[in-house]
DNA sequence: CCCTTACGTGTTTTT
DNA sequence: CACGTAAGGG
């Protein structure tokens, strides 16, 4: 224990400054730290939990830290148990969405019917408000994502959605397709996203003594990204911290450390409000200010590069950050001919790298604004043999194959589950279609109160079935015989692929490569229960989908280790960070998005995301653009982005590679990262006209005399490298000329 | 009921 | 392009 301490406090004595230190040493009070890109946040939180644990001796269980992101949650649970001792009990460290849903599931005072809901996510959320459109007729006026953005929103705006002045000005079709969508939830037993927050805000507020009991237990408070919180995640700080949270009361627990960036906000179209850091100390009385500065991530040109993209915007509080990295041209931007040509020249870049500096333990990220993006990228990096990790896009929670057993899963639990039930009824197909869907529901209308199982006893006992419709139906039920929500989940995957026969059903539906795949995912679910069953004896198939229905991405997936790059998103590159980055697809249309482009927040917000983008990079940055881009299957003109020309003006002479052969970029790269060498020289200028070193082939001298065969001859009288080629400045009889070198002949 | 075909329509980001 | 929806034939 001494040991722990000794080593805790000489990590902090000589790894954080004294503004880190400030946030993290005192152990009471309320602390909002402006953290700008690098400076520090996540460690800032991390050793402050263990400083608490540590230095304090705070229990590990009465420590709350809150993040946004299940990656941001993951990360910071690893690094607060790397400072904690091998038994050291842990604090509980994960999304608000998944604290709220562990809340709901345990509390006494919100659960009232024996069978635990289930959470629908945005394709549920969809088919639910699409059949109520076609219900009631209202398909040509308004479109289920019109409603969904317009329920996200209201649910967004306050704890009570139908009080909200977006509610209460919009139209009555979305107000009545608001309630239908409710009920139908209600009577499913469902909760969506968003219900998790707004259910368990109400908890606190309705139920006295559980707010009680909880401010016992929990005493001190950590948020990270404290800039993506919406108006409901501040509303619950809020009732977990006050006394009275609607009258800003006195602060009922220990300490709160809120930390956040409003330059990386970037999930406003998730209703996340900046305004929830400016009000922050209006909210928490006492709230002591912090701001870090000192970035440690980037080298200097980035940073500068960053703080030029950024200060274009407005509605911002103006930060400085600043590092101690010196160095020397580390940014280049590329124009490219097309998408493709655009993931070639990153694969050559990538390519050099990996055999120039022969580290094979370098990080590279590609950055882009929409996964669409990433296809003609990856086809580049397939052709040229670079492994690669696709971080985000097609979920892996979002496949088919897995909702379809998902849905069994939940029928299991919920059988009132009526989603679940539509899910998988008739698949694998059994004849039970369209119209037998349709008569089912009907039924199940009338009587709400029963359940799927239930309401199948009926059809079946009033004998309105055709024989073969009545045989599935029973096989259908018999598939849940004897299955119980005590059960392992390994164990009722298993008996459901088989008694379904799901894995032929993909044999006979799809080609024999997607369907293996299918079979392989199947099987990967299985593997990721049966790794958390290993750590608990009691896992369940309960606290499986408790697990896992927030997440997206597969819990142990294989670590490849041999990835040398990572694609992902904007979004998804947040908080994480590179030795080289790769922004791509920087085009009007695309960042900003053509959905920003004449609204000045959204615009504001597009320039965040390539703030963010920009930010990752420790080293190195190669910004590209196309000029040409297959979209929807049409190939369209690009033009570069505005926040092109927001570069420092000495990137903005950027170079035109689309007709480049090979071997041009290989000089390029080559030279370019080998000028690592050269960094030092601060005196340099950053343009790579003014690269140092010479590219070997030239040897060329000043007065030498030069033949061209329109102008004659002339002297040299200046010598120009860049990365590709040199340029010479002829004297000739009555004129200077500035002449590429390859035009000329020494005589 | 299910498969095929034709058409049209619209693509941001994530818990 | 690629998805989902609508219509028609087996």
């Amino acid at each position: 224990m001494e040991n722990q301490k000794n080593s805790f406090n000489n990590f902090f004595k000589d790894f954080l400054n004294q503004e880190q230190q400030k946030a993290i040493s005192p152990k009471n009070g309320v602390l909002l730290v402006h953290a700008g890109a690098g400076s520090g946040k996540t460690r800032v939180i991390t050793s402050r939990i263990a400083s608490l644990i540590i230095n304090h001796s705070v229990d590990p269980e009465s420590i709350l830290a809150l993040t946004f992101t299940n990656k941001a949650a993951k990360e910071m649970k690893e690094r607060v148990k790397n400072f904690l001792q091998e038994n050291t009990k842990l604090p509980y460290v994960g999304t608000f969405h998944s604290y709220c849903l562990r809340l709901l599931k345990s509390s006494k005072y919100f659960s009232k019917s024996n069978f635990s809901f289930s959470l629908i996510d945005e394709d549920d959320q969809n088919k639910i408000i699409k059949g109520l459109i076609q219900k009631h007729n209202l398909d040509k006026k308004i479109t289920a994502k019109q409603v969904l953005s317009f329920i996200s929103k209201i649910k967004n705006e306050t704890h009570n959605p139908e009080t909200s002045s977006a509610f209460l000005l919009a139209n009555n079709i979305f107000q009545e397709l608001y309630h239908m969508y409710e009920k139908e939830k209600s009577i499913s037993n469902c909760l969506d996203f968003d219900d998790l927050l707004i259910k368990s805000y109400r908890l606190f507020e309705e139920n006295p003594e559980f707010k009680a009991e909880f401010q016992q237990k929990i005493r001190h408070i950590l948020v990270d990204e404290y800039q993506d919180t919406n108006q409901i995640q501040h509303l619950i700080l809020k009732t977990m911290c006050l006394n009275k949270a609607s009258e800003n009361g006195d602060f009922a627990i220990d300490s709160l450390c809120a930390v956040g960036d409003e330059d990386q906000s970037i999930y406003s179209w998730r209703g996340a409000t900046v305004s929830n850091m400016l009000n922050f100390k209006k909210d928490f009385k006492n709230t002591v200010s912090i701001t870090l500065e000192q970035n440690y991530r980037s080298v200097q040109p980035i940073l500068d590069t960053a703080n030029s993209v950024i200060q274009n915007n407005k509605y911002r509080n103006i930060k400085n950050l600043w590092s101690d990295k010196q160095a020397n041209d580390r940014i280049r931007v590329i124009q490219c001919a097309s998408g493709y040509q655009e993931g070639q020249a990153i694969s050559l870049f990538l390519k050099e790298l990996t055999s120039i500096t022969n580290d094979f333990n370098t990080s590279n990220a590609i950055l882009y604004r929409s996964h669409f993006q990433s296809r003609a990228i990856e086809e580049a990096l397939i052709r040229f043999s670079i492994p690669y990790k696709i971080i985000g896009g097609i979920q892996f929670y979002d496949r088919q194959e897995i909702k379809d057993i998902i849905a069994y899963l939940r029928l299991i639990l919920n059988p009132f589950d009526r989603l679940a039930f539509l899910r998988i009824i008739n698949t694998p197909t059994r004849g039970l279609g369209p119209k037998f869907e349709e008569d089912y529901l009907n039924q199940w209308d009338e009587q709400p109160f029963l359940n799927f199982k239930e309401i199948a006893q009926n059809f079946i006992e009033n004998n309105q079935l055709t024989k073969n419709k009545l045989d599935q139906l029973k096989s259908f039920l018999e598939i849940f015989n004897d299955l119980s929500d005590q059960d392992k989940a390994s164990n009722i995957i298993t008996q459901i692929i088989s008694r379904t026969n799901y894995f032929s059903y993909l044999d006979q539906n799809f080609e024999k490569e997607d369907s293996q795949s299918k079979k392989d995912n199947i099987k990967e679910l299985i593997n990721s229960a049966i790794f958390f069953e290993k750590n608990n004896s009691s896992f369940s198939v309960k606290e499986f989908l408790e697990e896992i229905s927030l997440l997206q991405e597969l819990i142990n997936s294989n670590n490849s280790n041999n990835t040398q790059v990572y694609l992902m998103t904007f979004h998804a590159a947040k908080g994480l960070e590179f030795d080289n980055v790769m922004i791509s697809g920087v085009e009007e249309g695309i960042l900003p998005s053509s959905h920003s482009t004449y609204i000045h927040e959204s615009l504001e917000e597009e320039r965040r995301l390539m703030y963010v983008g920009i930010t990752r990079a420790r080293e190195r940055l190669l910004i590209s653009y196309t000029m040409h881009r297959t979209i929807y299957g049409q190939i369209s003109n690009q033009k570069p982005s505005r926040f092109i020309n927001e570069l420092p003006d000495i990137y903005i002479k950027k170079d035109d590679c689309s007709k480049w052969p090979y071997d041009n970029f290989k000089y390029y790269f080559q030279n370019w990262i080998n000028n690592k060498k050269y960094n030092y020289n601060f005196d340099q200028s950053y343009t790579i006209d003014s690269v140092v070193n010479k590219p070997s082939t030239s040897s060329w001298m000043i007065k030498q005399k030069v033949e061209h065969k329109v102008f004659g001859i002339g002297t040299i009288e200046k010598i120009e490298n860049n990365a590709l080629n040199t340029y010479l400045t002829i004297k000739f009889n009555n004129a200077i000329k500035k002449i590429d070198a390859k035009f000329l002949k020494s005589i």
